[in-house]
DNA sequence: TACAATTAGTGTAGTCATACATATATAAAC
DNA sequence: GTTTATATATGTATGACTACACTAATTGTA
């Protein structure tokens, strides 16, 4: 078979992909226990959902409590003690909207703004610490393909992320 | 300040880690919920701490229930009913060793196995639909610099991520 | 052999997440 | 204005995770 001929390239095209795909699925379990460790040891005190709920608020901004429970896929009652339980902990704010009184609006107070930034600000510095022990030419080489893989991500709807991406 | 001086290389040097820091940072999230969405989609009907036992058990193999838990991080009590859930779903064995009768040896199912493969099979094919998006010349570039994140992970012991990797 | 240490399991108790059914208040529609 | 729909909260119930205190069985040791 020729060099460059169609069937090579395809070959060689699905030889990169799987390559690739299996340094991502090892890369992901680093990223998954970097993210794990970050919650765990800058949010004590909240767990996973209440970590998700937190985070929720924070990338979308404030909202009722039925739009929460849409975000987290949960039932609204789930939300609501959900709510509860941040309220009681000081790290959301709940308060009626004047302009429709049926509905709450739920809001990241600042202890929670505070949570959720230590949680990512620790998790930076995890990724930072494994970032410098990569040899400085491998380094430049990742950077706009990790971005590709992240913006490829996005275009892959049928993969149904969002109801995921905002875990941790 | 010349090029090649000492000072931009440094400078290049911590705007090059920098940069990777926050690319994976990114990437960080879609790992995180591809990870989240194979469990949820593969295992619907096992928890997190469920999930988490029987990877540890796929990952490190047979062992007693007493080193699940340092595993896990749990109390000896909290393995041994972990276990007894996952004995009820028929996804691990619970086997009293000849050799010391007061250990007991965990160990995964049939079921239990294939559950695991499956997750990792999900995972992998969510991986790579999102490879696959990523053009060619960025794709081949990555592969080994993602490598060095694998490795680098593991020359940082001071993390501590060993109590994390058994996470997903 | 008697005593101490180890290993797993049980009793008990607390918190959390979750959902269903229902209640209450409010807004919208007729 | 009465009825219907919506948004949240409450009552109730279940199951999971967790740990502490304690028991039972077994192993090791003085």
């Amino acid at each position: 078979m020729p060099r460059g001929s169609d069937a090579t390239d395809i070959s060689a095209n699905s030889r990169s992909i799987d390559t690739l795909t299996e340094s991502l699925l090892l890369a992901s379990r680093v990223l998954v226990a970097v993210a794990a460790r970050s919650i765990a040891e800058s949010a004590d005190d909240v767990t996973l959902p209440q970590y998700r709920a937190l985070f929720v608020l924070s990338s979308r901004g404030p909202q009722t409590v039925g739009s929460l429970a849409v975000s987290l896929s949960v039932h609204p009652s789930t939300a609501t003690r959900l709510c509860d339980r941040l309220v009681a902990k000081r790290l959301v704010l709940r308060k009626s909207t004047p302009d429709n009184r049926r509905e709450v609006c739920v809001s990241l107070a600042a202890r929670g703004k505070r949570l959720v930034d230590d949680v990512t600000e620790r998790r930076r510095e995890d990724i930072a610490a494994i970032v410098q022990r990569i040899p400085n030419e491998a380094r430049v080489k990742v950077v706009d393909a990790l971005r590709a893989f992240a913006a490829a991500a996005d275009e892959v709807p049928e993969l149904g992320l969002s109801g995921f991406t905002s875990l941790v």
